[in-house]
DNA sequence: TTACTACATAACCAGATAGTATATTAGTGT
DNA sequence: ACACTAATATACTATCTGGTTATGTAGTAA
C-alpha cells in the first residue's frame, strides 16, 4: 500500500514538467541563474562573470527566459535578466541537498540562508 | 542588496546539478517517475502503465539508475525498479505548484499526502 | 536440449541542442 | 543624415538524444 496520494497527470502536465527540469539541466544555465541570485543583471555581466561566449550566453538566456525561469528588461543598450520564479532556490537547494546525502562530499550548495 | 547567500559551487557540482535536473527534464522519465511513487515494480509493469515500448522504457530506467534516482534489483527474470531518492517527490510537487502558480492552470500534482 | 519469457543492448535515424560565427539593433558622435 | 561602436540576438553546424527495430542474454520449464 502506497504512503502517498497521486493525482491523474496530463500528457500536457509531463510536457510542462520536462521543459521546467530540462531548462536546469545545464551546467551553464545553472551558472547562469547562480550569478542571477544576486539580483538582477545584464547580459554582459553574466558574460563577464560566467566566463562564456556572449552568443552563448544569450541563448541560453532565451531558453531559461522561454522556460519562464527568468525574466527580461530592457533600458537602453542593456538587457537586464532577473529570476522570476523564486521557487528555483528551493529546487536547487533541494537537489544540491540530495547529491551531497548521496555522495557525501561538499559540494558546497545553492542556498537562500536569509 | 541579496536576501540571500551564496556559497561557492565547484564545476563538478554545477556538471552533477545538470546530470541530475537533466534526467528529469523527460516526460517518459516522469511518468516512470511516477508510475513508481506506488512503489517497486518490475519493466513490464511499467511497460504496461506507461504504454512505452520495453527498449525505450529500458533504456531510460538506465538513465534514471546512473542518474541516481531509481534503485534496481534482479529476482528470477524479473528486473524491479523503485525510486532510491526520496527528495524527488518534493522536487517534482515543489516544480508543479511553481508551474501552477504561474500557469494558475489545473495540471494536478505529484504529490504525496500523508 | 529446445522453447519461452523478461529484460538489456546495439544499430540506426530523425529531431533537438550547445557552441560558434554572423547579423541586427540601439545608442553616440559628427 | 552618416559612420562608428556597443550590446544583444539569430543563423549555422556538429554533436547529442529519444524513439524504434533488431539482436543478445539470462532465467524457467518442458
Amino acid at each position: 500500500m502506497p504512503e502517498y496520494r497521486k493525482e491523474n497527470l496530463s500528457d500536457e502536465a509531463f510536457e510542462m514538467l520536462g521543459e521546467r527540469f530540462r531548462a536546469l539541466g545545464e551546467p551553464m544555465r545553472l551558472r547562469l541563474i547562480y550569478a542571477l541570485m544576486d539580483g538582477e543583471k545584464t547580459v554582459s555581466e553574466l558574460v563577464e562573470e560566467t566566463g562564456g561566449l556572449q552568443a552563448n550566453i544569450s541563448k541560453h538566456l532565451k531558453l531559461l527566459l522561454d522556460a519562464g525561469v527568468v525574466g527580461r528588461r530592457k533600458q537602453g543598450l542593456h538587457a537586464y535578466y532577473r529570476i522570476s520564479d523564486p521557487t528555483i532556490f528551493e529546487l536547487c537547494d533541494l537537489m544540491c541537498g540530495s547529491i551531497q546525502d548521496q555522495l557525501e562530499s561538499n559540494l558546497g550548495r545553492f542556498s537562500r540562508s536569509s
